[in-house]
DNA sequence: TCCATATACTTGCAGGTGCAATTATATTAT
DNA sequence: ATAATATAATTGCACCTGCAAGTATATGGA
């Protein structure tokens, strides 16, 4: 009966799968591996800054620095000092990076219609449900 | 109402949370980042050859490389010449690799139990079922 | 005020990864 | 048999990542 079921299993390979497809979907766009997380995270709360940018992706405050340098040197994202603390910055998207985010938006939305476009209604639901569930878990066991 | 949910969100942030945790564990029994992966795989079928590992795993061959030439030098892992296919090569776990892997399966199962530990029976089931029916969709979808 | 600690960010470094090109062996067509 | 093509593995390269250490600014306590 083989080896008992595993989520990390599926998952791990879900996402290579998927990061394989996107980064190189995206490096046409001269978008390098892991830039269109910035970008689509950076468009959900602009003026956000780096700390916690890296926190919603489960990113290295380093990796970020370096996604946002790239992103900010081809003009999709203005930096700008925060005001109210001088070490922080606060990130927004150009109007270039706006439109490379419909880009982006589309080939990620293509990706979902792949990976889950067979699915009712109803089992969207109780996926999200259930991988929102797992993920809460696992940011209460990191301590 | 924010962005639609995506499957796609969750499940990369599952990932890196994993990735982190698993990676952080292992670096101190001296399993370099994702050793473990090939370690596991290739206990589920041994005397599978590189290629195969790396289509299980969806990794590169060059990479799986390089992970079964660690595993090899630190004992762990005997590959030996294919008869049937000189360009192959077979692998298996040594007895040392074999105590490796209880250990490993150890964290693992622990890390499982910190993610869905708290899914009842039923849930689990679905997942399993929603994360191997959007695996399929995927693998399908590279062509 | 002044000092200790915390925080946002950056940089150097040691890996790991995918891709492209290469080598050795198999397979297929002629 | 022989040449053309395909395949398993390897290597060089560019790039990304996390960790540790460093810098600049904030914050809190004596």
């Amino acid at each position: 009966m083989g080896s008992k079921w595993s989520p990390g299993r599926n998952i791990s390979r879900i996402y290579r799968i998927c990061q394989l497809d996107l980064d190189r979907a995206f490096a046409e766009s001269g978008l390098g591996k892991g830039l269109y997380l910035c970008l689509v995270e950076l468009a959900r709360q602009e003026g956000i800054n780096q700390k916690t940018l890296a926190e919603r992706l489960v990113l290295d405050q380093a990796s970020v620095t370096r996604s946002v340098r790239r992103l900010v040197a081809m003009g999709s994202v203005d930096r700008r000092d925060d005001p109210e603390d001088g070490r922080a910055h606060r990130l927004f998207l150009s109007e270039k990076g706006r439109h490379l985010l419909v880009r982006v938006r589309e080939r990620l939305d293509e990706w979902d219609s792949a990976a889950i476009g067979n699915f009712s209604a109803e089992e969207r639901k109780i996926f999200a449900e259930l991988l929102k569930k797992m993920e809460l878990n696992l940011m209460k066991a990191r301590d």
